[in-house]
RNA sequence: UGCCUCAUGGUGUAACGGUAGCACAGCAGAUUCUGAAUCUGCUUGUCUAGGUUCAAAUCCUAGUGAGGCAACCA
């Protein structure tokens, strides 16, 4: 990364860990890391976690790094598909992980070590029961559960009958090897936790090497510990797997580290949902058009709908850090990206739905050129030249017939600048045989270029951006919008109702717009400001050479529509 | 009828026993060759009840509300 670490907002997570530096625990290093499933495509509430993580290993530099972990340990839900996604967003995003990209898997010999090592200390013994009569036997939230039967087997039987799982002499489902801790918990993950089943399945990257898969609760810690994990931060959910997580560090001898593990608030987002599963579903049921769809929360959906790494970074920034379950507003996020993009995106001029206006008084064939600055937030953009000419497309919008006084762009009868040309009045409405407005025919004023404001007129009010009809580009624009209706629509489902009912049917909208001639080489990717429009991005999948595809990230506030 | 965690404007957060501040959203105005951006101002808040203290958002007690927990998922 090359920006220099801000200074982040003091969270009860960075004053933990300034504490621990002080203390000079672990030598003052402070080792983070991201543990991804790679089940699924990262989403906006996993970039929270990154921006944390990664964040915190840039702040502490150089007693610090941040590793990203892929928690491989269920073969049944994994994909290398969903490894190299990770993988691209995490970069994207601005981060790097240097050496340290790892996989539980990594460790999966070296985990079956440290079970054999709990059992021959008495600690974990293998079960036979069934998962409907474990399931059982494990009590209720208010009634404590009943040991199993194998409980008290020797440890030399425990240590054969686990090789045996290992060595595939059990079907899935007929043991597992299991903590034992207290099956009369008040914490129902410390009774005799399972930590090995059997999977007959094919991983990602051991391939068919195992049939025994840790489980996730086994898993974790002790890879933090091989990895020398200072700090392991999640979200809340896994706050009452702490005394397990505990539990292993403490019991296991011969760690290399001793991480401790702290929690914080996942995000939620409204007018979404952020659940790796719910999302699947919008994927699979053809809601969307796949895990990149600029309507989805994903990582790489918002980046094709040309949000900014900057962008999301200030924004996970914005929303903090706390142990509140917060829904925070998609506004914010929103305000985030205009932000960015006000100060990167180069302007230009796109007409959405045009309108045709003719000059009748600008001579017949003639093309001039009118230069224009490209980003007034930054001169070092530069300008660029567009031609103007006798027939124009304006906004349907910038016309109405009949309109208010708060109405300050054309009008019969009225006049309007055209942004960086010439006034111009609008002399005639011409209409189809059905009424409809085909074009304007209109005068310009050659006293009122560049800007001109001549003594004595009347002010002119409304400026509104142009594009010289026989230059212009067809340009395939998407118009998105909320994916959906409700700010939180699994609430508004309901208990066992479906969310699905409430996306947005206007999500996205596929126009032909007219363009500035520019725009029709716009490279994939590519950032604009249409102005007076919004912020749109050339798509980085669909577009071709000649025929971008334009993506609207957000619309430009708009204080006139907002008060109709 | 269990256990854990949490509670500050509409939203997200700060204040670490001493003037409740910031951002978003909203509203009003200035400015503007983008009804954008920028600038100014305004509205709105410490869950409730007790207690400790000269002083409580902050400490204590109780209540209320919210989230999480009974996969061989992570």
């Amino acid at each position: 990364m090359s920006d220099a670490p801000a200074a982040p907002h003091r969270d009860f997570i960075r004053e933990l860990i300034d504490a621990d530096v002080a203390a000079q625990r672990n030598e003052g290093w402070v080792i983070t890391r991201f543990p991804p499933e790679p089940n699924g495509y990262l989403h906006i509430g996993h970039a929270k976690s990154i921006c944390l993580n990664f964040g915190l290993a840039l702040e502490h530099a150089p007693k610090s790094r941040c590793h990203l972990r892929f928690d491989d340990t269920n073969p049944t839900k994994e994909e290398v598909e969903y490894v190299e996604s990770i993988q691209t967003d995490v970069q994207w995003l601005g981060f790097s992980w240097g050496k340290h990209l790892h996989y539980a898997s990594d460790y999966f010999e070296t985990l079956y070590g440290y079970a054999q090592q709990l059992i021959s200390k008495g600690l974990a013994y293998v079960d036979e029961q069934s998962p409907e009569e474990m399931r059982a036997n494990r009590g209720s939230l208010t009634a404590p559960g009943i040991p199993s039967p194998c409980r008290e087997r020797s440890a030399a039987e425990n240590q054969a009958l686990f090789a045996e799982m290992r060595a595939g002499k059990f079907k899935e489902g007929a043991c597992v090897l299991r903590a034992k801790i207290d099956m009369a918990s008040p914490n129902m993950n410390l009774r005799d936790p399972v930590l090995y089943r059997i999977l007959h399945a094919h991983h990602h990257r051991t391939g068919d090497a195992w049939c025994i898969y840790p489980m996730y609760d086994f898993a974790h810690p002790l890879s933090d510990a091989l990895e020398q994990i200072t700090h392991s931060l999640c979200t809340l959910e896994f706050e009452h797997h702490r005394p397990l997580y505990e539990w292993l560090i403490e019991h296991v001898d011969g760690l290399p580290g001793h991480p401790y593990q702290r929690e914080f608030a996942r995000l939620n987002l409204t007018y979404t949902v952020l659940s790796k599963r719910k999302l699947l579903e919008l994927v699979k049921d053809g809601l969307v058009t796949g895990w990149d769809d600029p309507r989805m929360p994903t990582i790489s959906g918002i980046r094709r709908r040309g949000y900014t790494p900057a962008a999301v970074r200030q924004f996970c920034e914005t929303v903090g850090l706390t142990k509140f379950p917060s829904l925070t507003e998609l506004a914010l996020l929103e305000h985030c990206v205009r932000e960015d993009l006000n100060r990167v995106a180069n302007r230009v001029y796109v007409v959405l739905r045009p309108i045709k206006v003719v000059l009748t008084n600008y001579p017949e064939g003639q093309v001039e050129f009118i230069e224009l600055t490209n980003n007034p937030e930054n001169l070092e953009a530069g300008k660029r030249s567009v031609p103007l000419s006798r027939e124009l497309y304006i906004e349907a919008d910038d016309f109405r017939e009949e309109a208010a006084a708060d109405f300050f762009r054309l009008v019969p009868g009225g006049e309007v600048r055209l942004k960086y040309a010439f006034c111009i009045i609008c002399q005639e409405v011409v209409k189809d045989a059905a009424g409809q407005v085909v074009e304007l025919h209109c005068t310009y004023d050659e006293a009122t270029r560049h800007g001109a404001k001549p003594v004595g007129r009347p002010k002119v009010k409304g400026t509104i951006h142009w594009v010289s009809a026989a230059q212009a580009a067809d340009v395939e624009v998407r118009l998105y919008d909320k994916l959906f209706t409700e700010p939180q629509p699994e609430e508004a489902a309901g208990e066992g109702g479906d969310f699905r009912q409430f996306v947005n049917p206007a999500s996205m909208e596929v126009l032909t717009a007219k363009a500035e001639p520019s725009v029709q080489h716009a490279l994939p990717g590519a950032l604009y400001q249409f102005e007076r429009v919004g912020y749109f991005c050339a798509d980085t999948k669909e577009s071709k050479p000649g025929a971008p595809i334009l993506n609207r990230t957000v619309a430009l506030k708009d204080s006139f529509a907002k008060g109709k």
